[in-house]
DNA sequence: TACATTTACGTAAGTACTTACAAATATACG
DNA sequence: CGTATATTTGTAAGTACTTACGTAAATGTA
């Protein structure tokens, strides 16, 4: 059983489902304890039904934080033992109202009893330990709801992330990857055209060669991402062949080309930017309209099928 | 949401059950956030794979604190997706020894940054609270396998109970308290008798004329027990009519009459009690065997067919 | 060496919830 | 006032485990 603690708290979700499991074995035998006729899995729903009569189902589940529809199989399940009765809501026919009968009367004070002693018994549980584990519990719950697990994994991540990636300059040995970075995105939208493989099998040439630049970025020792900067007509540069590979995305390695991208065309003297997409691509223009991109319909027509967007960014000096 | 505060720590399994849940459905966003294709509920099974390879099914199951039955059927999906591979063990045939493919190898690298990362993100999530919740679970598991909640409730209850059971003199209105109890369990194991009906309908002219003496335990308002103390020869009383409502038991309910019965035969100067019973019936048989009593030949023959088993009590002097 | 018992495992079915979907009723909007 | 949308609920199916049970192999016992 040394899974845990050689996993230490990334096993935290784990170890809490165990716990509880073992709680809900004991609630069982606690139950056979008192010759109380509720199952355990019952006690929520009857435990509100019974201090505050007249709850239609929804309301119900909302107490206790479980879907309506659980709520529901429980009231079926206590309809049949005849604890509690349902009606038609008076103003509202959808609601079924849920109260006790007589039995279920009866049974409420052991119930009350049994809980005041699993109160009592747990209380004590809890003192007998250094780090309480209801406040703990509290705090938990309140911590997640400002962020989520999620959200703080992704950002321990990301910060790992920033100090694998590395944007580097184009060389000859990279046009596989320059090829395959670009070709993989575009078949999954639209189909190679014969402008993208002029470019993407001969980089040197139609881009290198014509004053333009290509960036790379590595992450892990694998190339995952490109993008590419030709000049254009009065010191504007096209920032085209944007591409980021699927399994990397979600890392920020588009922003960090596009600054990089960027930077660069300031450091060529570049005035404007300019570059063509499609609405097709929502992330990508949302990445384009974060770096400073705006829209317009100055641009020249495109040689490429997909493009029906046109986007500039203006450097300044 | 009132529920858990209203309730208190008596929720405390429904609230670990709750944050569980939470944390399992944001090990699912983790997860989808690295490209790695692996589930959450395979990673305990994969982990001690890929960590102590060539580990039989049995194994892996004890060292997750799962079932055997989990881990197979996780086993079972996880060589679908060709990440490990079965096979026969050497020695012993029965086992299924369980070991990473290629595939899952590759796999490896990913989900142990993965669980570095959200190991960091847990542990600053547990610095954020005053109460350590990984270090509280660990003292809960700990007092828990020390003493079960279940025996703990009843311990309190136990307690509580005693206060409320209260040993009474009889009265003519306890008659039909009297036979109740008493035709409740003679009717469930064996069938009542003439000599059973005499002294339960006329106890008065059967047992309290002719020197005898009932005890009745009153618990929460209610008759929950009776016992007897019947005149015999030689300064003997037979302890008769020992009799605890199903409802009742568990609550000590027979002890207190016993004790309460063999000081009541002391101060009318016996010297011996008898008993007659049957070995079908063990709880009784242990009860009078802590009271004291030890198994006899000497009784006189019995005028019940369901007795096969004499005992008795010396009181000395 | 034969036979009963134990061990290891896989399969089926159950459990206590969930999500997905469907039906009935209520409300909003032109 | 009719129709589109929203709300409330019930039912079905899925999930991630469990328990129960059956089979095959190993082990103990006479």
């Amino acid at each position: 059983m040394d899974f845990f603690e050689q996993l230490g708290p990334a096993a935290l979700g784990s170890r809490l489902r165990r716990l509880s499991e073992q709680m809900t074995a004991q609630a069982a035998e606690v139950y056979s304890l008192y010759h109380v006729p509720v199952e355990p899995r019952w006690f929520p729903v009857f435990y509100v039904v019974a201090t505050e009569p007249e709850r239609p189902v929804g309301e119900i589940a909302e107490a206790i934080g479980q879907t309506h529809a659980a709520v529901s199989q429980v009231v079926k399940e206590l309809v049949k033992q005849d604890l509690v009765r349902v009606q038609r809501g008076e103003a509202d026919l959808r609601r079924s109202v849920v109260s006790l009968t007589e039995k279920g009367q009866a049974a409420w004070p052991s119930l009350q009893q049994q809980t005041a002693d699993v109160r009592q018994a747990t209380e004590a549980l809890l003192t007998e330990t250094r780090h309480n584990l209801w406040l703990a519990l509290g705090e938990m719950e309140y911590a997640l709801s400002r962020q989520s697990l999620a959200s703080r994994v992704k950002a321990i991540r990301d910060q790992r992330a920033a100090g694998e990636v590395h944007i580097i300059d184009y060389a000859p040995q990279y046009q596989p990857d320059f090829k395959r970075l670009n070709a993989e995105w575009i078949e999954r939208y639209f189909r190679l055209e014969a402008a993208d493989l002029k470019a993407l099998d001969h980089p040197d040439e139609y881009i290198i060669q014509r004053g333009g630049h290509i960036l790379l970025a590595s992450y892990q020792g694998q190339m995952v991402g490109t993008c590419a900067l030709i000049p254009m007509v009065d010191a504007t540069y096209e920032l085209a062949k944007m591409a980021v590979s699927p399994a990397a995305q979600g890392l920020g390695i588009g922003w960090r080309l596009g600054e990089a991208a960027i930077a660069k065309a300031r450091s060529l003297g570049a005035q404007r930017l300019y570059l063509e997409s499609n609405t097709k691509l929502a992330p990508a223009l949302s990445l384009y309209h974060k770096l400073g991109f705006r829209k317009t319909v100055s641009g020249p027509p495109s040689p490429y099928e997909r493009c029906n967007i046109q986007m500039e960014l203006l450097l300044g000096s």
